[in-house]
DNA sequence: GTGAAAGCGCTAACAC
DNA sequence: GTGTTAGCGCTTTCAC
């Protein structure tokens, strides 16, 4: 970067003073300096564009008011509006964001040496995958570098994170479903193998119907894997089945999109053929033909939560014990549930 | 943080060597040093777990490695493809991304401030806005900052700037209806105060309607904003007209969606009463009722060309003459505009 | 082939 | 109230 060869050497010699002197000043540190020393430094350093070195600031105190948010999938919908609750909260407060995204264990590795390398002061982990190995996280938590993790399942003492209530979200959003009078509901699920929501939001289907005394049919259990086509091609096998049921709990909004779809290609009517509930609402989920009952992930609440979290610690300390909160999901009643269909009747 | 304190003096002290020399091997400078010398600064290294503090090396180098990558509207789900192909090719080269989100002018020229301070060795921008002075950006160009806009209408010559060919896309799109066998062409169009994008998709279905000799209908211009209420409502002017179009063209994706909806709502067949396409290919596309035919933006794409132009840049100085480049985009036939229909029939 | 030392721009003791 | 100075951890001349 050009130009910025301003140094806080060129305000003191332009204003008369020690660099000692404009570092207080420009700090606001609680040294009393004189009313026209204050001033000339200020307005040497208003005339002279100084802008502050960050770096060399960062080198002294040994905190560089960054810190590193860490990403897989970037292409992931759910990450936008975390990023954006992260980074309002950070901005707020001073820090600054450095990026990086993986895609794998061993680029997540990577990723953290980089960004410890460029000394960022803590770590925010944004991911979705449970089959990653949490070793190196665990030895962060021991070298006592601050960080928190959002959706990630890593079920160790002593860790903060942020979760979603996947599993009372489906409970309830199948509750709502036998609410509109449904008690055939099946679910298409997660991959399970691969996702630790995937599991909870199963797992809430069947607690939903459990508590209301309803065993689940087994044949209405079909296995997606979170993507539009696994929910078209979860429908069509679906609709093979001689027994259909009235109902059907989608465990993300991708595979929901896909099943409304090979709905409608089979000439099935959603709500009144089968009725359509989902867990995430982007922005499309009120645009769609049915428009989508879903539960609202808190993805923005995640992102301003685990900031907080995180900054409070590097002011303040870590958190004792540890954090672990668990956001609720908000029900978002649309067409899709048969909610509407049933009150005009 | 913690335990990153182990520096270059303790490896070259362990190793029993000069820090000069382990800055060497570690760095792989030309300097020859001993093998055996050598063996032990890295097996020193080794052992101590020794972390380069990038922060001092930045500080000595006068340059810091990172792109400050500012962003404005995070929740444009077209930012997350940018940021991927962005992220992609700097982390390859070894480049860092320091994210900043802007909502208007001042926060604008406060995150470039903020990121300046931080010493980023230069700058993507990523916006959508048409309306924002460029001032700013006229000043870093004139400061010798390197940086290159992406989708910004910055008229000024010797801006780097990476543009999507929102006029030739509009234009082709058009020009598909006609092939299918419309003449009676609507459309809605985006926010032409605000977005240069709006103007240049509403130029190129102008453009593609009289390339083969029709004049369009004045009726048939209906005003948008981009969102999915805009098209919904847009959609329900239009079906308002005594003489109705027989195909749409929507000026994006949203709108599109939700242009879909109202159509679906007044019972209006897609593409067999009317056909719709569109600009922008979110993965959903293909996955609507019916599904549609849009053209992609080459959001990726613009990513990575930008991150590359910037890149080299950095390590070969400004490119002479300033790049200007135009990314073309792909049709995506589906079934909202018709012609698998008429392939058919 | 290797070491010593001068900074990069800044903050924070410590003097006066 | 203000100035001086010793580093923060690293790279890179310049000696040897």
């Amino acid at each position: 970067m050009k130009n910025s060869t301003v140094t806080i050497r060129d305000v003191a010699l332009k204003a008369g003073v020690s660099v000692g002197t404009v570092s207080h000043v420009l700090n606001g540190s609680p040294r009393h300096v004189g009313a026209s020393t204050r001033e000339r430094v200020l307005s040497a350093a208003q005339t002279l564009q100084y802008r502050p070195n960050a770096i060399a600031r960062s080198m002294v105190k040994r905190a560089t008011a960054t810190i590193g948010l860490v990403i897989n999938e970037l292409s992931n919908p759910l990450f936008m509006p975390v990023t954006e609750g992260v980074e309002a909260v950070l901005r707020k407060e001073g820090y600054g964001i450095v990026l990086a995204s993986s895609n794998d264990m061993p680029s997540e590795i990577q990723a953290v040496e980089t960004l410890r390398g460029r000394q960022v002061d803590g770590f925010i982990f944004m991911s979705l995958s449970t089959i990653y190995s949490v070793d190196h996280l665990l030895k962060l938590k021991e070298q006592g570098v601050p960080f928190v993790v959002i959706n990630r399942s890593i079920d160790h003492p002593g860790i903060n994170r942020i979760l979603m209530d996947d599993y009372g979200a489906a409970c309830r959003l199948t509750g709502h479903l036998l609410d509109q009078g449904h008690s055939n509901v099946a679910t298409i699920t997660g991959p399970r193998q691969l996702r630790r929501s995937a599991v909870n939001r199963y797992g809430g289907w069947l607690a939903g119907l459990r508590e209301r005394h309803i065993e689940p049919c087994p044949d209405w259990i079909i296995g997606g894997d979170y993507t539009f086509e696994g929910g078209y091609q979860a429908v069509k096998r679906l609709l093979q089945l001689s027994h259909r049921p009235t109902a059907l709990f989608v465990a993300n909004e991708s595979m929901a999109v896909g099943a409304l779809k090979s709905l409608a290609d089979a000439g099935v009517k959603v709500p009144h053929d089968i009725a359509v509930v989902t867990i995430g609402d982007p922005p499309f989920a009120a645009y769609t033909s049915p428009s989508l009952t879903t539960m609202a992930l808190p993805v923005e609440e995640a992102g301003r939560v685990s900031a907080r979290l995180l900054v409070d610690w590097l002011k303040d300390g870590p958190p004792e014990p540890a954090k672990d909160i668990l956001l609720a999901c908000t029900l978002k009643v649309r067409e899709s549930c048969g909610a509407y269909l049933k009150n005009q009747t």
